[in-house]
DNA sequence: GTGAAAGCGCTAACAG
DNA sequence: CTGTTAGCGCTTTCAC
């Protein structure tokens, strides 16, 4: 493997020299920037990363962690933050928090502080003011997916403007009795997303005069089959069927389409469906949702990470940054049909 | 950020003596270990990735390389690998080639030569001669998963195997109309997937003397859509319904029961389904299927790049290594009812 | 068992 | 515009 001296010897020129044509810092006349390039490409000359990191400081790699990897949303952000930092020059190092015991503990006070990264994106997951603590000690950029995080520039969705415009899509539609399947306030770490999106459900009836009926609540896990559980309850009850179900994830919600089919009963004839997300397999089951982009999130917080990285003039930055989202309407919503 | 010097003043010896109490290598007195770890831990010392691996060389860090992420599959695959990393104290850096263009090749000319890596891991991708010579020219080991690479060490299930498997249960269920959904081979990247599981479907027909139709053959894209479709087609034939289908994965074969059902059939009275995959909506869904298990393929992987990076003893190991597989019989199969 | 010192490969002043 | 020269922070012979 041919260093950085190979490269200036057969350019007949010094290290630093190469060093400056090649990574574009300081000037070169246009000649010498030339040799230095065609010598670079037949020796087939890469920089070793880590001596670079070591003499600038900079590694040219972001962490990125996350709570669970094998769900579409996650996996979707990823896929977004990946492209967008490739594009920078940048690695991305991923750390999946999934295993849960002492995982977390290791990655924040090991893993993420070895001079490795450069910054950190954290999705969707609530950060200790101690890990942010740490990072920002060290001049390590955080941006957060999700929910405000206290000191660190946060992207995240408005989820009680979310939930409630979905549930006034259905109210619009003439609905009344309107379900929720939700999470478990219980076990949540996501920014309290369940408790949120219960809440804009609870405002947009309320503003019609319509008091939530707890017996019309039932919790999901926002699995599919969670959806399909709760929806089965709540479409279960003899006294008050509910027209229509807004379910906290599409995943949820497309258990909830198929739970009424396993019942008999005709989506959105009977019932009314509809979810947030905009899932992969949405479109397919006609879900009507409110998407939220996770790819783009991902994009978006690479975005910030780079001004932060690279700070360009006044560029201050709001902390927090609302992301867009927009009503889908497919099939599965409509009118109730008077009984 | 204190550094390996104040940790040495601190406990009273030389870097030297830390370095070698805190990587384990050489000997030192437990007495003085123990003030090192003392002293370290107060000052809250973690040592300089880069400045270690500039040094010895080893990075503590593999790439891995996938076509995409957010599938299944996929992110199952990367999870498994990821803890393994994480609990052998390696970072993964994660490269994505979705975007396609010319994603893939910067990430094999630049991005994975950078000295940044100690070993790549491949998933379902064909590597290219180049690829391969280039990495293995620079002392890379590479673990290849999904199937055969020459020059490489490859995890891989039996696809071949695998589809005859699960043809023959639905044979021994008493079924002879058998449809198979699979990939098309026009845009097979990985390993001839497709392929293989088809020959795997015709030997187990041939071997009870029944000669694979073509008109009982259909192309999904292996999402549940594209099962959906060519399940709706398979099951619409006048002629020569099949009471059976055996899907490619998963996926499709979930399409296919979605389709069976909005046809008003009934899986299994009217057509057993099985898939290859057990998908985590597999269990849900009651589809028989043959599990493979990504998030162990993930680790197995792994565990031989431990192997090859910590060369133990005489341990050559096989070039390549068959993946477990498993019939796992839900209620999507049945004997089929006379007609 | 421990210390001194020479790098690992590159970058960033500082001169010229 | 380009060369010289210190390091960046750690590991690893080689002595003691």
């Amino acid at each position: 493997m041919p260093g950085i001296n190979e490269v200036a010897e057969l350019a007949g020129v010094s290290t630093a020299t190469v060093s400056r044509a090649l990574s574009g810092n300081g000037h070169v006349s246009s000649a010498t920037r030339q040799r230095v390039l065609t010598a670079a490409k037949t020796l087939g000359y890469v920089v070793s990363s880590n001596a670079s990191s070591l003499a600038t400081g900079r590694t040219k790699n972001v962490g990125v962690v996350i709570p669970f990897l094998s769900r579409w949303f996650f996996s979707s952000v990823i896929e977004g933050a990946e492209s967008a930092l490739l594009s920078h020059g940048y690695d991305l190092t991923l750390y999946n928090l999934g295993g849960g015991g002492d995982e977390r503990r290791s990655v924040f006070e090991h893993f993420l502080l070895r001079k490795r990264v450069d910054a950190v994106i954290a999705i969707s997951l609530e950060l200790t003011p101690g890990e942010v603590g740490r990072l920002l000690a060290m001049n390590k950029p955080i941006v957060g997916v999700g929910g405000p995080l206290p000191g660190v520039r946060t992207l995240s969705i408005d989820d009680v403007e979310v939930a409630r415009l979905a549930t006034e899509h259905l109210l619009s539609l003439g609905h009344r009795a309107i379900a929720h399947i939700g999470g478990d306030p219980a076990s949540e770490t996501d920014f309290h997303l369940p408790t949120n999106r219960r809440v804009g459900y609870e405002l947009a009836l309320q503003a019609e005069g319509i008091s939530p009926d707890p017996e019309l609540f039932h919790v999901g896990d926002f699995t599919i089959e969670g959806g399909y559980r709760a929806a089965k309850q709540l479409l279960g009850q003899p006294r008050k069927r509910p027209t229509a179900v807004f379910a906290a994830s599409d995943e949820m919600a497309i258990g909830t389409i198929l739970a009424a089919r396993d019942m008999g009963l005709t989506v959105p004839r009977d019932v009314s469906v509809i979810g947030i997300d905009d899932h992969e397999l949405s479109a397919f089951f006609g879900l009507s949702t409110i998407a939220q982009f996770p790819a783009l999130q991902g994009q978006m917080a690479v975005e910030i990470l780079m001004e932060e990285l690279h700070p360009s003039a006044r560029h201050a930055g709001a902390p927090h940054i609302p992301l867009p989202y927009e009503l889908i309407v497919r099939g599965s919503t409509a009118r109730p049909v008077s009984r």
